[in-house]
DNA sequence: GGAGTCTTCCAAAGCGCTTTGGTGATTTTG
DNA sequence: CAAAATCACCAAAGCGCTTTGGAAGACTCC
């Protein structure tokens, strides 16, 4: 069933029927219904790609997947999804991810930018100065950025969490708990999420004249296996720290391994506070001793992007507001004041 | 840029220089060859939209993502993705994720069937007699399924691992080192791949005349804290097992934790195999104790199925053949001998 | 009652590609 | 050497929608 025959069966001619059933103004309310009713009697849906063809609007957004055979999709991936496809589901808009060398992703940006794949595109985990935000920003289609990119001479709408903050505030308690060698256990830090957080922990460590010393920084991809390794080089130094902030639940999986390894306890030898996205499968109050945390649900921010996408296609959002989202510090037992 | 420009400075008809370019015979190798070069000097991209109204070929394959607020994804989902995407990259096939309420998903089916909007799709966690297989096979759409589904009166083309006999080798090899009470810790059992998994156990203990006891199973979605539920019920029954399959690595580590609340250890009081599907985040060999593990990647599964969605696509593969992969069985130092 | 204004509808022209159905020119065949 | 086959190309008709540029009829207003 297309337009063509529709209008006929209608008596009308396709111009009308088209106007009808896309809510324009110049039709007839009682036209509009025998069409709309006649529409859905006969299960009419117009055909997307002509619709694309004639429009270049094709309801999709999209993702550039970096991917490689040594490339690993971050399992924070799958939680962002769930709430980008809540949201996305409810609009009917479809998700289209568009595989790409990981060390190459413009080709892919301009491909699907030029052939109109999508109508509106996110990025993640951007670094500073990432190439990927100033080039869709001069392709011209909205986009909204997951996390935050720095050192433009331009703005661009994001949405991020506060990752400086949140690591403040943590850092800010266990200093007052009498902390003096504190350690980060940090993701990537040519992502800038990790940048901020690392600014966060020192912004409140020299706030009690405090350092952060290099030695007791480590920058690893997040997976249970480098948080064992970090946790076991920083408490094996001669200076070890008595606290440790952690970018990841997973990490710090690892971390409560080495701990245990070493015959050291949390929190009497160590507190320790990691940063959780809140994953369903891996809660934090379900560590052996309880993990203080900083969390933000990474899912809800994928269905804000959603929306916020939705909202930039359809001309109702536009503009480069960024939003930072604040993140709660939730205590439980694994933090404790520093051993004597 | 568009063929009509490109072929109008050729001075060639459109015909030929489409032609020429989609490799058809009826064209001069001479022609053939200024009509590429001229298409690549000018960056010509043949437009997707048209192209798409024209063939109905769409270049993309489709996944129906069953979402809900009480729905969360599969992480696992992510490592398949990272298989599929490596592929896809290779072959420019891009993935377009549909949202669905997870209750309702063959109306999302039946939209991008009859709206042509992928060339292929492909189901996963299948469950027996699932309606999703018997309405893509009528649909007529090319398909894969990832796993298997049971009971149905026609064929259809998947690809699965041997649940049931990695199971049966982990069990048998229980039972060889003296095990009598085994237990088996699955994951949600109106999946095939839970069946399986609970047969292949089954038939390894009738093998030695023992039996698989309804407390000793159990059956929930794959988190840690349903791992640590699971097996807290499990070793405290008066007859708890002194050995447990595993169906996950997530599940594992809250077995795992369980058992030291209990003070019992691994393997002195319980030897634990568990399925990894090979996250490059969370590995079996870095438990406190090694895990012993039925091992298959699920990542290597991802890039078969698009492999074998090409084929079909593409006309190269038909029919409705089956495969099923063979799963190693790794064992490390969470078996020993049944206790006294 | 005729000029102007809405209202409501339509024919037809795109969108950019593929594919059908030819058409001359060249080569092969009996 | 005429007939048949092959080669290399083209004009135009789709694919199914949206949108432009009217146009007919109904209504208003002096």
């Amino acid at each position: 069933m297309n337009l063509k025959q529709l209008s006929h069966m209608l008596a009308l001619s396709q111009t009308t029927v088209s106007r009808a059933l896309n809510g324009y103004p110049e039709v007839n309310e009682e036209t509009r219904r025998r069409v709309i009713d006649a529409a859905k009697r006969h299960g009419y849906r117009p055909n997307p790609s002509a619709r694309r063809l004639a429009t270049g609007k094709t309801g999709m957004i999209g993702y550039v997947l970096p991917t490689g055979t040594t490339v690993d999709i971050d399992p924070h991936f799958v939680e962002f999804l769930s709430g980008l496809g809540d949201y996305a589901r409810s609009h009917e808009l479809d998700l289209v991810l568009s595989p790409a060398d990981a060390d190459d992703q413009e080709t892919t940006y301009r491909r699907i930018v030029a052939n109109r794949q999508v109508d509106a595109v996110y990025i993640s985990s951007p670094r500073p100065a990432d190439r990927r935000v100033a080039l869709v920003n001069t392709l011209g289609i909205p986009f909204i950025v997951h996390g935050r990119s720095e050192g433009f001479d331009f703005d661009y709408p994001f949405t991020d969490i506060d990752n400086e903050g949140a690591f403040h505030e943590a850092a800010r308690l266990l200093v007052q708990l009498g902390h003096r060698r504190l350690a980060l256990i940090n993701g990537d830090d040519r992502e800038t999420f990790a940048i901020h957080r690392e600014r966060g922990v020192r912004r409140a460590l020299a706030a009690s004249g405090l350092l952060l010393r290099d030695q007791h920084v480590c920058s690893l991809t997040m997976t249970e296996e480098n948080g064992y390794r970090a946790a076991r080089r920083l408490l094996e130094q001669s200076d070890a720290p008595t606290a440790i902030a952690c970018s990841s639940l997973i990490m710090a999986l690892g971390v409560v391994r080495a701990v245990r390894d070493l015959g050291l306890t949390i929190p009497g030898d160590l507190s320790l506070i990691a940063h959780d996205d809140v994953f369903p499968w891996l809660k934090p109050e379900n560590f052996s001793v309880p993990l203080s945390t900083t969390r933000s649900s990474i899912r809800l921010a994928g269905a804000r992007i959603a929306e916020r996408l939705a909202a930039r296609i359809s001309g109702l959002e536009e503009g480069a507001r960024g939003e930072v989202w604040p993140v709660d510090l939730v205590v439980r037992g694994s933090v404790a004041g520093a051993p004597a």
